[in-house]
DNA sequence: TTGAAAGCGATACCAT
DNA sequence: ATGGTATCGCTTTCAA
C-alpha cells in the first residue's frame, strides 16, 4: 500500500456514494447534515453504502463551500514538562463537544517562529485562535485582527488585548512569592531559572517580585539566568554559581519547579539546611513537588480551569457572544521549602 | 470587531490581490509557489500587494484543488504528565521544515473516541497520521488502510503493524524491570499503578516482568491497580493498600514515574526503608525523579529519538520511501530506590 | 422529499 | 512570462 498508488486509488466522495445508490449528491450531503430530510429507507442504504465504503467526508471542501472550517488554532510557546500541555488537553476536550479540531503549533518562545506559524495556522480558516501571551510580534497582532475571527489569549492577562483573554495577573504571582518569603523572615532574595527574552510572564512574575522587595526596603533581587529552557541541571548549576559568587543570599524565588529541584539538589549537595539557612519557592506545581524533599512551596496555576474556560471563550465567541477577559485564580502552595515557623495549609 | 462581521468583512483572495495589482490570480499564484517565472518588477508589486492587505493564503482551497494537504494529524491517548507531550513537540519540530502542520486528537485512552478521532482527522485529508501504539479497534485499522496515506505508530511496537513503527519493546522492558529487582536480590515482587483496559503497553509491561519473575521461580506478581490516571495520590493510596494485605512484598513496579513518587511518599510514612527493606521502580524517567529521595530508579524511553524518527518516517513515506518499521532503544536508569549492593551508574 | 447548478479559492494544464 | 479554464468535493440556494 505505497503512496504511489495515491492517482490510482479512489478515495469515496459524496459522489461516488451518490451514484452507487441512486440519488444525487445533494440527498447524500443532506442525509449527513439533516437526516430528518431525508426519507428513513433512503437514509437507511446512504448509511449502509458510507459504511461499506469507508466513506470519510472531505472537510477540506467542507470548509471551503461552507461558512466555518471547524478548526481552532492552538498556539503555544513551549511544550516541555507540562507547562501547557494540560491547557491543551483540557481545552480540546472542551472543543470536541461541537467537533472542533485542534490545530497545534509550538514558537518556542521564538516571535519570528511565532509570526510564521500563526500565519500557516491563519491559512487554514480556523473558527478561532487559542494563543499563549498577551505580548505579541506586532505582526501577529496586525494577522489576528486582520482575520476577524475570535482570539482568545491564554494564561495571561496583563497587557493589551487582542479580543479576549483567560490568564492570570503574573506580576501578582511575584509579589505574592516574594511576600511568603519576607514574611517568613527571608531578607536576601535571589531570582534563578530560565529567564527568555521572549517569557512576558516570567518576567512580570520577576518585577512583581521586585516592588515587592523594594517595598519592604529589601535589597534587590540578585539573578541567576540563562535563555535556555528551564530543567533539574540548569536550576542545579545555575544555584551553585549563586552560593559562589553571592553567599549572602537567604532565599530563592526559581522560574519553574523543575528549576528549583536542581536548586535543592545543589543546597543539600553544600549542606545547606532548608528552610532553615535558606528558603526555596517555585512555580508551576509540579507533579512531584509535594514529593521531594524537602517539599517544595510553589504557585499552582489553575491550568484545567484556564483551558475549560477558553474552550467555553471560544465557542461563546464562535456564537456570536461578546468578548469577555477573564482573570484566574491561582494558589500559593506552601510547603517545607520555605516553612520556618507554624502555617496553615498542608 | 465581531463575528457579526464576518459576512461584511472580505477576507483577501488570490483574486482581489490580482485585480489590485492588474494581473491574472494565475500569475499571483505563481509568484507564490514559483517566483522565478514572474518578473521581477511584477513580483515585487505583487508582494507589497499581499503585504498591505495581509493576504494569507487559504490552504483548504490549496489543498483541495492540488495533491497534497501538508496536515500531519497526530494521536495521543493522553497529555498528562508529559507522558507523550515532548514526542509530540519533538514531531512538531521536524515536521515543521516542510511546513506541514499538525492536527493533533487525545483519546484518553478510549477505544470509541478513538474511532471518532481518526475518522475526524482522516476527514481533513492528512498527508499521514501518526499515532499512538500499535493495538487498535479493527474500525480505527480499516479506517487507517482504506486512506492510503502514510500511517506511522509511535512508541509500541509489539504487534501487527499497518504501514510504519517507531516504538519500543515493551514486553523487554517489564522484563528488564523485574531482572534488575531479582538481581538486587528481591523477590516478593509487586505493581502499582494505574492499568486501564486499553492501555496495552502496561499491560505488556506488566507480562514481560511477570515471565521475567515466573523464569526466576519466584511467587507471581501482585497487582494493585486502578482504571485511572496515574499521579502521585493514586500511588499513595494503592501503596498503603498493598502494604496492608501483602506485607510480603519486598519490591514494587509502578507503572509510572509520578506513581512511584506516591509509592514512595506512602512507604517513608510507614518508614520503610527504601532500598533496604523494599525496593521501587518507575517508568519513564519524569524530570523529577533523580531529585526526590531516595532518587528513583526508572526506565527511560527516548521520547525525542522517537519523535524526530517519526517526523523522518513521515517525511520519507510521503516522498515514496518504503515502509521501515524502527525499534527505539531505552534504558534503565539505576537510582538509589532500588540500589542494595555497589552497582555501576549514576 | 429530492435534484440541478452555482459557487468557495486555490491549482494545473494548455494556450498565447 | 502571462492568462484562460477546468477541476477539486462539498454546501447552498432555488426549483421541481
Amino acid at each position: 500500500m505505497g503512496i504511489a498508488d495515491k492517482e490510482t486509488r479512489n478515495v469515496p466522495t459524496l459522489a461516488s456514494i451518490a451514484e452507487r445508490v441512486g440519488v444525487s449528491v445533494n440527498t447524500v450531503s443532506r442525509a449527513l447534515r439533516a437526516p430528518n430530510t431525508v426519507r428513513v429507507e433512503l437514509r437507511r442504504r446512504i448509511n449502509a453504502a458510507m459504511e461499506e465504503l469507508n466513506y470519510v467526508p472531505n472537510r477540506l471542501a467542507g470548509g471551503l463551500s461552507g461558512t466555518r472550517s471547524d478548526i481552532v488554532g492552538v498556539v503555544v510557546t513551549s511544550l516541555y514538562y507540562s507547562e501547557f500541555a494540560s491547557i491543551v488537553d483540557t481545552l480540546q476536550s472542551g472543543l470536541l463537544e461541537q467537533d472542533l479540531q485542534v490545530m497545534l503549533a509550538n514558537t518556542r518562545y521564538n516571535p519570528d517562529q511565532e509570526v510564521r506559524l500563526v500565519r500557516s495556522i491563519l491559512s487554514w480558516r480556523p473558527a478561532a485562535v487559542a494563543i499563549i501571551g498577551v505580548d505579541h510580534p506586532p505582526k501577529v497582532v496586525e494577522l489576528l485582527k486582520a482575520s476577524g475571527i475570535p482570539i482568545i489569549e491564554m494564561w495571561d492577562v496583563g497587557g493589551e488585548i487582542i479580543d479576549t483573554a483567560v490568564g492570570m495577573d503574573h506580576a501578582s504571582i511575584g509579589a505574592a512569592q516574594a511576600a511568603h518569603l519576607i514574611a517568613e523572615g527571608y531578607a536576601r532574595l535571589a531570582f534563578v531559572g530560565s529567564l527568555r527574552e521572549n517569557d512576558r510572564r516570567a518576567q512580570k512574575r520577576l518585577r512583581g517580585a521586585e516592588a515587592a522587595v523594594v517595598a519592604a526596603g529589601l535589597p534587590e533581587i540578585v539573578r541567576f539566568t540563562a535563555q535556555q529552557n528551564g530543567s533539574p541541571d540548569l536550576g542545579e548549576r545555575l544555584t551553585h554559581e549563586l552560593l559562589e559568587q553571592r553567599p549572602e543570599v537567604d532565599a530563592i524565588v526559581c522560574n519553574s519547579d523543575v528549576v528549583a529541584f536542581g536548586a535543592l539538589r545543589a543546597l543539600k549537595r553544600r549542606g545547606r539546611r532548608i528552610p532553615g539557612e535558606i528558603g526555596v519557592i517555585g512555580f508551576g506545581d509540579n507533579e512531584a513537588s509535594s514529593c521531594v524533599s524537602p517539599s517544595l512551596t510553589t504557585i499552582r496555576p489553575d491550568r484545567e480551569r484556564i483551558g475549560k474556560l477558553t474552550a467555553e471563550a471560544i465557542l461563546a465567541r464562535i456564537n456570536d457572544g461578546a468578548p469577555k477577559t477573564t482573570v484566574v485564580d491561582w494558589e500559593l502552595i506552601i510547603r517545607e521549602s520555605t516553612r520556618r515557623r507554624d502555617s496553615q495549609n498542608q
